[in-house]
DNA sequence: TCTCACCCAATTTTT
DNA sequence: TTGGGTGAGA
């Protein structure tokens, strides 16, 4: 640390606590910042950024620092661009993926790409699989497109090509086919000039590893490199971090082992717990000084966490003195717990809390369900968190396919995609008569159609359309040559006829699909070129979630992880639910630690007030379960928790914890009561209000509202069976048990 | 080409 | 229980 008195030190370092300036100011070796939930990462790594710019250490341009997130990419720059002004701007700041496309798109001719590549998405992925399976007559029941893209992106997560594993010994057992599958697709992707995510990080590993030039380049370029959230990364991020910090071996590396929470999908959290013997001299920072939570909540979280084995340890304190004990509730069922939590969000929301401040954060998105029903009766606002994103829809994919064609006219997966679309008679035959032709030529599917007009392969009215869609598309890239971005697009979409087609479909979701349109149109005005949008697009998919309303929010504890909240609702905690039984059924003890982890991020998500709830019945794929509370309940220090359970009920987690129970013995057993839980109790008014709703009494002429179709009169019915004017949506079929009366 | 019935499976997700 | 995907039939 540096011996200067503390009137000599810089501004931006005086409001730091001493872990925190250590870590900024050891500027130079590998440094391991272990920073714990809450302890001020961020700001520790703008500073760093800011002072080693500030002295001159190195120019912005000479400083790389990755993210997993565009999302804590674009806060970053922010917030050091407020420190250190508009050179901010000439960082090497971004994803692990936004850096890797920028390099590569310089060198793509070396991996046998042309530099305007195109990146696919994981549908454009899985198009290409399915393709490739059917071709090598692979069974899809036995092995799904989805399975085999899993098995690719965990080899390319591992930096594995398919010639290295061809010479391993594993290859050669069920994989040997999978492996050829492997092969097949990076050939297929090579020859359509384009990357999956994997590719971007695998081809530049590959790169760096086999141009000693170009690496040296590199090496000599990033004085300094800065990487967030390391517990996350997987193998090909860390051998590229390696590559490129073996130059100064000024690597920082910010992370919390304890947060690790991705190994699904490849993160290896032997990169943080390595991390000295990786990097020799390493100095670690412990940020361990607390600024979000209560005393007890951390020390719940603590507790918890402390049942893990392999972990590089921490102490969390706080200087905030008291606060509420971390609640624990027993419930009877899952529409209990839907209850009881909205009825203490309400108390919340009376004694003039926000409601924005308010989260409940479940394991697995079906759990939304009971608390969106319960919401909407109670009219209380919130917002899913997660789900389809704006760049996800069928539309927005449509129209960019659009585009990408002209980018990149060799683009057949996008090409594929809106040949169609709208209907132009060029259906399934006239695709595969294409494909065909096209496999002989060794062409793409674009030049292929050029040829194909003057000949007599396709009959004569499908020649018609191919001549008709490749005369456009020579057009609209003629003018994309001329006009700005914005305009090429709002031509395209109105002269392809893909807007008339929407404004001709009377489905409800019409209109919403025409005003995403006009917003993606809004926002390819953003920016000069097609090619930069585009990039955009596949790189920096923004998650449309607006921040600050008034409403409580529901999501994932995974998505919740960087989140805080004043007061956070855990609910499902119940062995089987979480720990999810499929983590320990797939990965065993090193699943089980992964879920425990996954449970201190949940808790530590809250600043003031937690409340865990556990159900003792629970429907899941629609049938009863009797469930056991979750093991991590037990593992709750009990001097931090206020328990609670509702009336009658028994096998409470403290019993649970004296009894000793026996987590070997199957923990869920199935079976289906004559009537519902919820039925056998009817004496207290909240569960005569659930029964009464439940089979809502309506008639012809009542005023309804359904979720999917919103407001609309009963013109019809038929036992439970209505039919339904609804405003919107026009005339459907619905069952009783789906609509709300309403006045 | 669209609709309907049937079957199956059913975490976590960013880029 | 729900939904998505598939295959047959109009």
């Amino acid at each position: 640390m540096s011996e200067q008195a503390p009137t000599s030190l810089p501004p931006y370092v005086a409001g730091l606590n001493p872990a925190q300036r250590q870590a900024v100011l050891t500027t130079d070796g590998p440094v391991l910042v272990l920073s714990g939930a809450g302890t001020g990462k961020t700001r520790v790594l703008t500073t760093r950024i800011a002072h080693l710019i500030a002295t001159r250490k190195a120019w912005p341009s000479q400083i790389l620092a990755v993210t997993f997130t565009n999302k804590a990419a674009r806060e970053m720059r922010d917030r050091i661009a407020a420190l250190v002004g508009p050179v901010a701007q000439d960082l090497w700041l971004g994803t692990f993926h936004a850096l890797a496309a920028r390099m590569l798109r310089r060198h793509a001719e070396m991996v046998g790409l042309r530099s305007n590549f195109t990146i696919l998405d994981t549908d454009d992925q899985l198009r290409l699989l399915k393709q490739i399976l059917t071709a090598a007559e692979i069974d899809e029941k036995r092995w799904p497109a989805k399975a085999v893209l899993g098995a690719i992106e965990r080899w390319k997560d591992k930096g594995l090509t398919p010639e290295k594993l061809a010479g391993d010994a594993g290859g050669e057992m069920a994989g040997g086919r999978l492996v050829q599958l492997y092969a097949d697709y990076q050939e297929r992707l090579r020859t359509l000039n384009a990357c999956d995510f994997g590719d971007l990080m695998l081809h530049m590993v590959a790169l760096l590893q086999k141009e000693p030039d170009l690496l040296r380049e590199y090496q000599q370029k990033f004085k300094y490199l800065l990487v967030d959230e390391y517990q996350d990364t997987n193998t090909v991020q860390y051998l590229w971090l390696r590559l490129l910090a073996q130059g100064h071996k000024n690597l920082c590396c910010v992370g919390d082992d304890d947060q690790s929470i991705y190994g699904w999908r490849g993160a290896e959290i032997d990169n943080i717990l390595r991390f000295e013997k990786d990097f020799p001299g390493a100095a670690i920072v412990r940020l361990e000084q607390n600024y979000r939570s209560t005393p007890h909540i951390l020390a719940a979280a603590s507790g918890l966490i402390a049942n893990n084995a392999d972990r590089l340890g921490k102490t969390l304190w706080t200087e905030v003195a008291d606060g509420e004990k971390v609640r624990v509730n027993g419930v009877w069922d899952g529409p209990e717990e839907a209850r009881t939590i909205g009825e203490i969000i309400e108390d919340l929301q009376r004694e003039g809390h926000s409601l924005a401040e308010i989260a409940i954060l479940i394991r697995a998105g079906f759990q939304t369900r009971e608390f969106e029903e319960r919401f909407l009766t109670l009219g209380m606002p919130y917002k899913v968190v997660g789900g389809l994103r704006f760049y996800e829809r069928a539309e927005i994919r449509d129209a960019v396919a659009y585009l990408r064609v002209i980018a990149q006219p060799d683009d057949d997966l996008a090409l594929e995609r809106i040949i169609n679309t709208p209907r132009r008679g060029l259906g399934d035959t006239a695709l595969a008569n294409l494909r065909r032709i096209g496999r002989a030529l060794g062409a793409s599917l674009m030049t292929t159609m050029s040829q194909v007009i003057g000949t007599d392969e396709l009959k004569p009215a499908a020649r018609k359309a191919v001549a008709a869609l490749v005369n456009d598309f020579d057009r609209w890239r003629t003018l994309a040559a001329g006009v700005p971005a914005q305009e090429l697009v709002e031509t395209i979409l109105e002269e392809s006829g893909y807007t008339d087609m929407w404004r001709a479909d009377k489905s409800p979701e019409a209109p919403g699909r025409l005003d995403n349109l006009k917003e993606l149109v809004q926002a390819v005005g953003e920016f000069d070129t097609l090619e930069g949008f585009l990039e955009h697009v596949s790189l920096v998919m923004e998650n449309t979630t607006e921040t600050g309303a008034e409403q409580v929010t529901l999501m994932t504890m995974h998505g919740a992880k960087g989140l805080e909240f004043d007061s956070v609702f855990l609910p499902g905690w119940e062995e089987g639910v979480f720990p999810s039984q499929r983590s320990l059924d797939e990965s065993g003890s090193r699943g089980l630690e992964e879920e425990r982890r996954l449970a201190y991020v949940g808790l530590t998500r809250a600043r003031k007030r937690a409340y865990v709830f556990h159900a003792a019945n629970r429907r899941i794929h629609g049938q009863w379960v009797s469930s056991v509370p979750s093991r991590f309940l037990a593992e709750l220090p009990p001097a931090h928790l206020e328990e609670e359970n509702a009336n009658g009920l028994v096998g409470s987690r403290a019993a649970m914890r004296d009894g000793g129970y026996d987590w070997q013995v199957p923990t869920a057993n199935t079976w289906t009561p004559r009537r519902q839980p919820v039925q056998n109790v009817t004496l207290t008014p909240s569960h005569t209000q659930v029964a009464s709703r439940k089979i809502p009494s309506v008639n012809v002429g009542d005023r309804v509202f359904h979720q999917k179709f919103g407001y609309g009169s009963i013109v019809g019915a038929e036992g439970d069976k209505l039919e339904v004017a609804f405003e919107v949506a026009g005339l459907k079929n619905v069952l009783a048990g789906y609509v709300e009366r309403v006045s």
